[in-house]
DNA sequence: AGCCGACTATTGGCAGCACCAACGAATTCG
DNA sequence: CGAATTCGTTGGTGCTGCCAATAGTCGGCT
């Protein structure tokens, strides 16, 4: 037997704030990834603020999702190839495109609008309600303090 | 005046705790970056677990960290190339190599050790002690229920 | 002794997310 | 009007977390 030491985490890792927070999004990240399924987080997150804005530029969409502009292009190429989201010229600025979504983009956003629940509820599973509620709020708070720092 | 509407984001994520947590993940992340100035988190990582492991495999390493082993073999590069961890093949098990923190290692972990604890007390400076303690808590525990699903 | 499975380090690759710089076209401000 | 700014687009970068294939080595089993 070569003595398996359990391969424990070096004491200062294991127990660091940071740590604990990036190595727990990951984990849950994947779970978010598995259930978009042949989505990004990046369509997901457009295609809400799109149905939430209503016809809006992609400047507009990109800073409600706190996403680079270029990101912003790519992902809004997927959608309009899968015909989600319908991309047309602004005529009272045309530096503008206005995106909209479609009904088939619609009837996806509440596809995944399901899906990223269900996801939720696994993610966040040894959680008590309470808890979940809880930690929402520390993490929005750290949140915002380093977002309105911008 | 184009009516800036805040740009906020979206009703259905602006309390999705995933993204919460995924969010708030990368901005702790992104100051531990900067405090880790020209050190990654894995280097950091590997040289806390060669410290406390003591002499140990590259295998070893990787698994007490969470890494890939091909991510040891590229950050194992960087710190030899730095002159701060050496690589040794085991005579006992000539498939290994031993890896051992060198004095000028254990001096740059001692000074990232000071810059991480800086960090977190930045990073997490809207928290009381006690909220602190419990969003660890917290973390901790969904961590280990997707940890231990393997 | 020989063989086969398992482990080790290494190489080379990929995807996702977050960024950044530069550019032309278009608009707004001074 | 001219300058500064905004918008979309292109084409990169870096970090993190993976995966697959390979050659060398070891261990157990026959």
């Amino acid at each position: 037997m070569t003595a398996r030491p359990a391969a424990q985490p070096p004491e200062r890792l294991r127990r660091l704030p940071s740590r604990l927070l990036t190595r727990t999004a990951a984990q849950v990240q994947r779970l978010v990834a598995e259930g978009l399924g042949e989505y990004r987080t990046h369509h997901y997150a457009l295609m809400a603020a799109a149905a939430e804005l209503g016809p809006a530029s992609q400047a507009a969409l990109g800073q409600a999702c706190g996403m680079d502009r270029s990101d912003v292009v790519a992902a809004l190429d997927d959608l309009t190839a899968r015909g989600l989201v319908r991309r047309a010229p602004d005529p009272a600025d045309r530096r503008r495109n206005t995106v909209v979504l479609t009904g088939n983009g619609e009837r996806a956003l509440h596809e995944l609008d399901a899906r990223v629940q269900e996801v939720q509820q696994r993610a966040f599973s040894p959680l008590t309600p309470d808890e979940r509620a809880v930690l929402a709020d520390l993490l929005a708070r750290v949140n915002r303090h380093h977002a309105e720092a911008e």
